[in-house]
DNA sequence: GTATTTCATACCTTTCCCATAGGGAAGGTG
DNA sequence: CACCTTCCCTATGGGAAAGGTATGAAATAC
């Protein structure tokens, strides 16, 4: 289960947005820089967060993008799904069009329970949680928890 | 975030290696035909899982597969490890070793709670448990939620 | 010894990931 | 209008991973 360099790049270009909003655009240049993306290649994320509906652009002189909504109206699942789709797939599959046989029938509920589990903690923070560095606090328990940061 | 057909055979072959224990090996071409999995791809992911101590084998005359320890004692989580690394990465990378800059900080804390959000799911769920269909109250929970069934 | 089954290696095809390049289209400025 | 800036689109490419196949060697049961 991995976060693409896409989604974590999209992620960290929104939270420069949502920290730098004051009505004027920014550009991809500065955002690329901000945060240490290639810049062609973030070009083409922010492509997909536009048609995506999370940013808008303007072209020419003091073009650039801006966030499309209130960042406290964006959550992290909204940008990723954005960029990668489906936020959790098995086998490429939605886990809801599977069918299992046997023994593993108990199998699906296990993806649907973790599949809602992984939107609990992305459908619950916003950009504007992140920015300001107030997670909610299931997000803050869980991410104090020690056990949670040793590495297996 | 997927979850890839490697770790999904790897699981139901499991499965089915539960369901059947009672000291005989089990061949390959079994499980695969139980569970519909292509033969020759399977024997690759059962040589992930001795590899990974999740199942032990025999060959020759009436060789194949047996769980290592009893299926209780393994988690959907060993399983997928033995066949697909870390559970959760970003960008290819355990998030532990991530560091980010300015407003993008505290993403670091919201990869970490994902990850053990995640890892409540597959840590907490036995081959066991599938396999008699007693999925522990934590996931009976999610998964029997109607929304979590809901597709996007 | 022979049949059976795992084990190791290599190979193949397709798709995705990450990234770069070039030029066109739209908008501002003088 | 000419000119500059910036987004926007398409193409390209290397590399890895995913999904699957084939072949033969090694071990075990009978």
């Amino acid at each position: 289960m991995r976060i693409s360099a896409r989604a974590d790049y999209a992620v960290r270009a929104s939270l420069e947005l949502a920290v730098r909003e004051n009505g004027e655009p920014v550009k991809a240049e500065a955002l690329s820089a901000a945060q240490d993306i290639p810049h062609k290649f973030l070009e083409g994320i922010l492509s997909d967060l536009r048609r995506g509906g999370i940013v808008v652009s303007r072209r020419g002189g003091n073009g650039g993008y801006l966030l499309a909504r209130a960042a406290d109206a964006i959550t992290v699942a909204d940008v990723v799904r954005a960029v990668e789709g489906p936020i959790v797939s098995v086998r490429g599959e939605r886990p809801s069009v599977l069918t299992y046989s046997g023994p593993a029938q108990p199998l699906l509920p296990v993806w649907v329970a973790l599949r809602a589990n992984v939107r609990k903690i992305l459908e619950g923070v916003t950009l504007d949680d992140i920015a300001r560095d107030r997670l909610p606090d299931p997000v803050r328990e869980l991410a104090d928890d020690p056990a949670a940061w040793r590495n297996p």
